[in-house]
DNA sequence: AAAAATAGTGCAAACAAATGCAAATATGTT
DNA sequence: AACATATTTGCATTTGTTTGCACTATTTTT
């Protein structure tokens, strides 16, 4: 059997039984579980599925509310998340970009903090209208329906107007040589125009993120105040970023 | 069964009954109650449920329910929004102004419809990222946290460069003599500004708003196209409306 | 204060996932 | 067709997770 026609049955099962098991499948499509779980990942990354221990899910879990959508690496965020809140402080000025890993963040932001947050992302807004101390302001511009993030001109003109003490940027890929890159260049775009927002760069990366590159650049390391991570901050992983000066937390 | 699928059932069932009780999940799902408890630990640690001694309850935060918060006179602005949406044409430029009138209007928008939408409301942005066929502007601002819509000098200067076939408000009171009039003072500019930027005005009424009034004026009968309330066109409470030129929807 | 119920802890067995490797298969090039 | 190259697959090994059990600690009830 070809191994795209094993994706598209391993789809369909998983769509009509809202979960898939590995084992199950490794006797349904007869091969080994070592590929059920290559496959797994595979659609894992391209955002198909859900991939959770035993199997895996239907990446939107219909019937759920908004804030319960199934977050990837769900516990790595929240450490993340946990160490970038410390660096808050009352009367901040923050930029917060989108993706999951910020959303996190805003999750864990101390309710009593006093601060003002521009954010692009939907999901982020709603989360942070739930903060009576923060004073909200959402960067309008055309919708990404996918992401739920405002992208575009209007997106950059507003923020060539802003300056901001902190930014904090979700990471599609971070890498010693290029420094942050994005899969989309509207993304990227974007990101660009917070970093020349702010006088300091805060990036949270997910460990799996790592050492990896995507078509479009950000910004060189150089850029970069702080680096945070789910690893711990001496983890050798971590050192060349340690070594090109970013603060590793 | 995975443990994520049990997660998701445990979340199912908490939702449904405000809370959950130990003993009733491991009969339930069939498993250990030392596994419940760690999976009651693990959800409580992502802040998804509140544990107890004994069980869980759920974790309410104002406006976690999106999709189903409680609206005031649904059925009534059903009918509404089914008469709004008959207004739309495939290409059409429009505005749709916050309020759960407009919310519910959203949600009743065909999805093969081809619109460009602006709105300031963070719900109705929600709810038309559900549709693929709109492109979907969002107003940025300052966030207004219990309306949920972006409100100020932003929002004002955005609107004052935008040309719209429609604008749909939701509407706090009409009245015969000083047409619409708000609560709000930011509000009422908001709309002002939402009126200029368009060809035709829709104003959405519930019936019991109708010959009321509110401090801040936003426009004149005279200014508006059409109004739409959950009444027959024929009712003699609108009457007074219809001679004044309206389109009484 | 004792009894009953619930919760936390450490442990070992079962199970699942990641990794490296080599054989098998597919793909591209001349 | 023949060759080199790349991809895919199964296996063995290592590493990490999950789970029930026995035991202890804590909370609730009587």
């Amino acid at each position: 059997m070809l191994k795209a026609e094993r994706h598209l049955k391993i789809l369909d099962n998983i769509i009509e039984n809202k979960k898939v098991d590995t084992n199950f499948l490794a006797v349904e499509l007869n091969i080994s579980k070592d590929t059920i779980r290559r496959d797994l990942n595979e659609l894992s990354r391209k955002g198909k599925i859900q991939k959770v221990h035993g199997g895996a899910l239907v990446t939107k879990h219909k019937g759920t509310h908004f804030f319960d959508t199934i977050i990837d690496n769900e516990e790595k965020k929240y450490v993340i998340a946990n160490k970038a809140s410390a660096l808050l402080k009352d009367g901040q000025v923050i930029i917060i970009s989108g993706g999951t890993t910020n959303l996190v963040f805003a999750k864990t932001i101390p309710k009593n903090l006093k601060l003002t947050v521009y954010t692009y992302s939907l999901p982020i807004a709603i989360q942070l209208s739930q903060h009576e101390n923060v004073e909200l302001i959402f960067i309008g511009g055309k919708m990404q329906k996918n992401a739920l993030v405002t992208i575009g001109l209007d997106v950059i003109q507003f923020l060539s107007n802003i300056k901001a003490d902190l930014c904090f940027l979700g990471t599609s890929s971070i890498n010693e040589e290029f420094g942050l890159t994005e899969t989309g260049y509207e993304v990227s775009i974007v990101k660009k125009a917070m970093i020349q927002s702010s006088d300091k760069v805060v990036t949270m990366v997910t460990s799996e993120k790592l050492n990896t590159k995507m078509p479009h650049a950000v910004c060189e390391l150089s850029q970069i105040y702080a680096m945070i991570t789910d690893l711990k901050a001496k983890d050798n992983k971590l050192e060349p970023y340690a070594k090109a000066g970013l603060l590793v937390i």
